[in-house]
Order: C-alpha cells, then sequence, then structure tokens
DNA sequence: TAAATTACTGGAAACGATTTCTAAGTCTAA
DNA sequence: TTAGACTTAGAAATCGTTTCCAGTAATTTA
C-alpha cells in the first residue's frame, strides 16, 4: 500500500492520449477538443487522480506556500491571527507552515534559513529583532517578499500590519486622568521595539494633553513577559507613595502584574485603577471587569493576508493600519485615595 | 533577483565536478576522497548553496512535513498542543503544516485531500467527526500515518493520543459528594464523541461509589461550545430545586456556564459549587480561583510528535495516554444550601 | 605480473508534473 | 487539386535533486 500513487502517465494510459494532453485538459486554458477533454475527465474520475502538488511546485517555481512564524503560538492574540490569516489565505490556495521562534533570535534565522530552502512563496513575521542589519540582510537574502506583524520597516519588499497603539493608550491615559489619577504607572516591554514606543507615545500624549509631568520611576519599559510585568508591579506598589494606576502592555505582562497585585491584596477597580492592554479570549467573562485597550486580531490575520497576496501578485509594499480602542470597564474606575 | 538561485550545478560547475559527487558530498554517507570534499564544500560555502528542499522531496519521496487539523487554533489547549508538537518535530527535522476545520465535516474533508497532494509525512488531527466508516476511508486513502487526538481509533495505520478524563472528574465527582453534594449536574458536549463518553464515566463511577442515584435530568450532554452551555446551565438553575453542583467539559462550555452563572448572579465556591473540565492560560490569575481537571497540553503535544514520528519510522500503531488530574480550588467548596 | 578487489567519479535515469516546440490533421479558398 | 491557415496532439525539455550503473584508477592478492 501506500506504493500505488496514481499520476498523469496512468491517466493517460487509461484515456489512451499523451501526458501534454492531460495537463492541458486539467489546467484547463488552452485549446482542447471536446472528445479529449471527455475522455480525460472520465480517466481522472475513474482513477481518482490528484495532481502532485510537489511536482507543480517544483516545476512552477512556486509552493503555494506561506510561511508563518511568531514568537509564541501560545499568546492567544497571536493564534487567532494566524487563524485568521491561514483561513484567508487558504481561500486563495495557500497553504501556512507555522513555525515558532520561541522569542530566540538564532531560531530565528534557522527559520527563514528552513524558509529559504522550502521555496516559501511569502512570509508573515512577528520577529524577534527590531528592524536592523541583520533583518535586512534576511529579508533581502530570503529572496521572497514578507510582512511584517507590529514593526516598522523601511525600504525592502516588506509590507507591515502595524497596529494604532498610541491611540488606544491615548483614550486610556485620558479616562485615568479624568478620574483625577496623576500617578500613573506604565509597564511594557523593551524601549526598542516599535510596539512599546507608539505605547508609551499615547501615554505621553495624554500626560502631555493634561500639563501632567510625567514621573519616569513609574515607567518601566524592560521586557515582554509575566516574569518582569510581575516583579516591576511588586516594585511599585511595595514602596511608599505608590502610583494610583497602571498600565500594563501586553498580555503576559498584564498576568504578571495581576498575579502580582493579587499577591499585594490590591484590588483593580477598589484599591487601585488598572488598564489592560490587549485582550484574551473570553476576556469578558473569566476576569473582573477589567479596562482594557482593544486591537482586533481577526483584522490583523485578514490584513496581513491581503498584503503577502499582494506582495506575490508584484504590487508595491504597503502598510496597514489597525485601530485600537479603549473599553472602560470597572477596574479603571478606582479612585484616587491619596 | 529572485532568478539567480543558485543550484547543484552552479556548484558543481565551479568545484569542476560531477553533480552527482557533489550530491554524494552533502548526503555524506557515500565514500568520497577528501580533496573532493574539500572542493566541494569550498564551492558550496564561496557560493552559499542551499539544496532546494522541494527537489529533494520530489526526489526522495518524503516532504519532512506534517499536517496538523485542529477545529479550532483559538482553543488555547490546542494552540499548546500544537506548538509543543511543532517544537517536537521541529527537532526531527519536521515542519507542521496547520490547517484548521473550524469543526466542519467538508473543510475537514477538503483538508484531507489537501494532505494528500501535498504529499503529507503523516498527519496529527483533532477530528470533527467520531471513528465512521468516513474516518476510516479517509485515513486508508490519505497513504500516510494518522495520530488522532482524543479518539479511539481502530485498526488501520493510526496512533492515538488520548486523555484519562474519567479519571480526572471521577476525583472531582467524589471530592464534591464529599462536600454532601448530590444534584450535581454535568454539561458537556456529544455524547457519541470519546472525550463526552469518558467523561461521563468517571462522573458515573464516583457516583456509583457513593451510592447515588443519578438524576438524568442533570446531565447534558448536547454540543460543545459555549453557547450551548450557557443555555443548559440558564435552563438547570432557573427552575425550582436546582443543582447545588456544576461540573463544565471543554473550555467553551465552561466559560458559556461561567455567563450564565454570573447573570443568575450565582458566584462558584460561594452559591454553587463549580469544576471546569481543562483550563486556559493564566488560569489560576485571571480566574477566580475556579477548581478544575487539569490536563498537560505539552505533553499532549510531545506525545503526537513521538507517536507520528514512530508512525513514520514503519512503528506499529500505538496508544498514548495522558492523565488528568483534580485541582481542588475554592469555587468547589461551596456548601450545599438544601 | 596478471587478476581481482576496492575506492572513487561521472553520466544518465528517475521523481511527476508543466510547457514549448513540432508535426500531423482538418478545413477553407483559389 | 493544392496551398495556406488553423487546430489539436505528441515528443521532448525542464524544474533541482538523488541514486543506480559503469568505468577508471589505485590497491591488494594469487
Amino acid at each position: 500500500m501506500g506504493k500505488n500513487r496514481i499520476t498523469i502517465h496512468d491517466v493517460a494510459a487509461k484515456a489512451g492520449v499523451a501526458i501534454s494532453s492531460v495537463s492541458r485538459v486539467l489546467s484547463g486554458h488552452l485549446d482542447v477538443s471536446e472528445k479529449m477533454r471527455a475522455k480525460v475527465e472520465a480517466a481522472v474520475a475513474e482513477l481518482g487522480y490528484e495532481p502532485d502538488h510537489l511536482a507543480q511546485s517544483l516545476r512552477k517555481g512556486a509552493t503555494n506556500t506561506i510561511g508563518f512564524m511568531i514568537r509564541d503560538i501560545t499568546n492567544p492574540l497571536f493564534s487567532i491571527v494566524a487563524q485568521s490569516a491561514e483561513h484567508e489565505l487558504g481561500k486563495a490556495g495557500y497553504s501556512i507552515i507555522l513555525i515558532n521562534s520561541r522569542g530566540d533570535l538564532d531560531t530565528e534565522k534557522e527559520n527563514f534559513a528552513l524558509f529559504k530552502r522550502r521555496r516559501i512563496d511569502g512570509v508573515i513575521a512577528s520577529l524577534v529583532s527590531e528592524d536592523s542589519p541583520y533583518v535586512r540582510n534576511t529579508i533581502s537574502d530570503l529572496g521572497a517578499p514578507v510582512v511584517l506583524l507590529d514593526r516598522e520597516v523601511t525600504g525592502l519588499n516588506a509590507s507591515a500590519v502595524v497596529c494604532d497603539h498610541a491611540q488606544g493608550v491615548k483614550s486610556a491615559t485620558a479616562d485615568l486622568i479624568r478620574n483625577k489619577h496623576t500617578k500613573i504607572a506604565f509597564i511594557s516591554g523593551r524601549k526598542d521595539v516599535f510596539i512599546s514606543r507608539n505605547r508609551i507615545k499615547g501615554f505621553e500624549e495624554a500626560m502631555g494633553d493634561a500639563r501632567i509631568k510625567i514621573d519616569e520611576s513609574l515607567i518601566r519599559l524592560g521586557k515582554f513577559g509575566e516574569d518582569y510585568a510581575y516583579e516591576q508591579t511588586k516594585d511599585l506598589f511595595s514602596g511608599k507613595n505608590p502610583p494610583t494606576a497602571l498600565i500594563s502592555g501586553g498580555i503576559g505582562a498584564s498576568t504578571g502584574a495581576l498575579r502580582a497585585l493579587k499577591e499585594l491584596k490590591l484590588k483593580p477597580g477598589k484599591d487601585i485603577a488598572f488598564v489592560a492592554l490587549d485582550e484574551w479570549p473570553m476576556f469578558d467573562v473569566l476576569t473582573a471587569d477589567l479596562s482594557s485597550v482593544y486591537r482586533d486580531p481577526e483584522e490583523m490575520g485578514r490584513q496581513s493576508a491581503r498584503l503577502i497576496l499582494d506582495l506575490i501578485a508584484d504590487k508595491a509594499p504597503s502598510q496597514a493600519v489597525v485601530p485600537t480602542t479603549y473599553r472602560p470597564r470597572l477596574s479603571s474606575q478606582a479612585s484616587t485615595h491619596a
């Protein structure tokens, strides 16, 4: 078993025609007589023939495959992006190869090499690294178009889906200020990546508008992930004169912050005001009315699919901006207890 | 650009040898002289040659690709399984093509056809359908080994990763009984699939051991998903003489149940006892001390990777059993207020 | 020294499709 | 009746590898 793969030869033999004729019938668009078409189609149906995608790819030079690389598939946000992109690309006849970089630069490099060997038609990636010579080299060496998630990229054959984090963060911050908060802490990832810079920009704008001087000691931009946020939250709220509000960036960070607050017995919405950046599935049910800044991951997936298909069709690189919206709930309504 | 793909011919030309020699050096295992090896390796390095995976696959008849099909990548449990399997398979030189069936039987069929065309070396799948003639046909027609998640499969070239749901549910039920609950409601998915049958088995065993007669009206095995669980929860707790405890099966179902309880103003752990089957990420932080029956999704991923690699290596099909453990927290400790 | 291994290398045939090129066949028009 | 235009079908090249098969040179054995 398994040995009996049916090839175009078998179909040709059965129909009593040349293999080139079979190919012509199947691809449709050339002049084929009705009789020929009927003969071939009968043979195809009888044998249950399906063209070998591998051989097609080799000949045509296109694999109809998109590489999808993320730092953490476990992150619900990204898994939704992946799902949505997969669905969208599937409609266009593309499959996706999913691969994880686990936030590791070396793995990321290896993955690009893998994509190259596999002759991927395009890549959608949420990179570990920011725009850098290394990224530029890798991408241009890849020989296939790239769509980056939440990265600003300059030049190159690359498009990007970026989120307007600033907008949502600004609204959230403004709301906290409206509730008389001035000592607002902010935790997010590394300062040198787009997403952090963009978030802090929204924060600074809102503070600037209200003419509140920012206390730099309350801004903690170090690493993404739960542990860092946990430590920083503990630190922020353990000292004397602690902040009265906290904005935490990213799902991991929010988790860490919430864990720390729980241990400190500070209840969001009561003892302090809290805003999470990004939501996760079942957000409204499973958490205690947390306010958030939301971005639509399905939209991100759709846009990234659209952009990569455009690049494959040789259109010029472009950017898609996905908006963010502030969703006030109870957790941001704690009063300042100054 | 892009046109300048470097092939084995270029390497051979540069090194001044035959392409077969280049292939031999690269694959290593045949007799090659030191001089030849040096020449070829120099040429490879100089040109930056990387073998074309496509051509290799065509020639060798193996694609080093595993199809991973699930009903919903968004389900955090499955996304962790996928991640873990991808990581494990990656070590063995395999990539995964991720594909979603969205719980739809027709899509599932198409996906299998796609896998076949792409000459996938193996498939790991969480099927919509249960063991049935259709499944048997599809799988045997696929011509590649299959590992099923949480399905009992008989015969065929298929292995399975199954979870011992019964064990965890039994412990959970026993704990509820110990706390004097007798009217225990149970919500899960379709009765004809393994996972539901297995869960209810654990429930029945615990009830049997305690010689409590099961009130069938409290057992709701209809569909997977949030909506069904929501409706059933509302129904169960709206009548007079409602149950005092609830076990809900699956992440979606638990969400629906919790949403309904929230609307009914019944607090788990206070007004009723509640146990969720399956956890989701950040379970302990983000929810209010819910008791659960836990299974390790990473282990499921690892096992499925192991099983598919075994099948590819022509070993006999087998089953891996992943245990479940009851994790009592506050939500199961509500007293009966009979 | 001749014969028989052994070690290595090059050429060519797969793998399974698409596509270009060429030849044969059909049909119309002079 | 035959030249020319137009279809249609088949042969062969191609994509980039691996692998089988010979063949040559070097080494060992009788």
